[in-house]
DNA sequence: CTGTATCCCCAGAGATACTG
DNA sequence: CAGTATCTCTGGGGATACAG
C-alpha cells in the first residue's frame, strides 16, 4: 500500500458499505458461500436469531446487488435455492481474510464459542446486557 | 475452505460484525491505515460527510476494541493523533481484498468517482434522495 | 483543534401472524 | 416451505452549538 497520494479515493469503499454494513449481510454471504445451494430455512437456522422478515429483506438486498442468485422451483411444497453469483463468490473470498482475522482475534481475546455458540446475540445494538 | 462440517461456526464473524457493520468503521480504519498518524480533522475531511459527533463515537468504539491508538499532546491548540494498533493494522490488511473487490466492482458497474467523488452520500439510509 | 452536548429523524431489525 | 404484512422500538447517525 503506497502512501503516495494524499487523496485516497474512498468511493469504492463507500459503495460496499451499503452491503457489508448491513448487519447480517456478510454472515449470509458466508453461509451461502459454504454450500453451492442453500434454502431459506437453512439460512434461518444458521442465523439462529434472525426473523424471516429481516432475512427476506437482506436476501432481497443482496439479490439486487447481484451477489446472490435465487432459483425457485414450482413445487409443492415450494423450494427456493440461493447461491452466490460470480460477484458474490468474489466477495465471499474477499471476506475470508476478515473472517480469519476475526477468528484469531476471538481466540486471543477469550474463548467463548466452545459451548453452543451464540452466547450473546449478534446485535450491535444493546451493548449493555442489562 | 473445506465444506466438511455442516455446522459452520459463525461466532468469530459475529464478533466483528459489531465493528465492521458500524457504518464508517471500515472507512476510518482504512483512512488511518494509510498514514502512520492522522488527526481528528483530517479524518473528518476525508469522510467529508461525517459529523464530529459520529466520528468521535466511532473513534471511541474502535479504541475500545483496541484497534486504534490515541495519543493526545497537551498543547495549545490541542493535538491528537490517531494510529492503528497492531490489531488494527491486521484488520486493515484483512480489509484490503474487500476494498479491491469493491474497486473492481465499482469500475465494472459504472464510473462515478471521476469527478469529485462523493456524488452520493455514503448513507445506507435515505435510499430515496427526494 | 478536538471534541462533547443536544435534539431529532428514520431505517434496520425483532416479533408475530398470516398467505400462496 | 418461503416468504409477506404489520407494528413497534431502538439507537445509529446527521446537524448544530458549544466547551476545554
Amino acid at each position: 500500500m503506497e502512501p503516495h497520494s494524499d487523496h485516497l479515493c474512498l468511493c469504492p469503499l463507500e459503495g460496499i458499505i451499503n452491503i457489508i454494513a448491513r448487519k447480517w449481510a456478510v454472515l449470509v454471504i458466508s453461509i451461502i458461500g459454504h454450500r453451492e445451494k442453500i434454502r431459506f430455512n437453512e439460512i434461518m437456522e444458521r442465523l439462529d436469531g434472525i426473523s424471516p422478515r429481516t432475512l427476506s429483506d437482506i436476501l432481497k438486498d443482496l439479490r439486487q446487488a447481484n451477489l446472490i442468485h435465487r432459483e425457485s422451483f414450482s413445487e409443492i411444497p415450494p423450494r427456493v435455492e440461493y447461491s452466490l453469483t460470480e460477484d458474490g463468490k468474489k466477495l465471499c473470498e474477499a471476506v475470508q481474510p476478515l473472517i480469519r482475522w476475526a477468528l484469531e482475534r476471538d481466540a486471543t481475546h477469550s474463548e467463548r464459542c466452545r459451548g453452543n455458540c451464540h452466547d450473546e446475540p449478534v446485535s450491535r445494538k444493546r451493548k449493555l446486557p442489562e
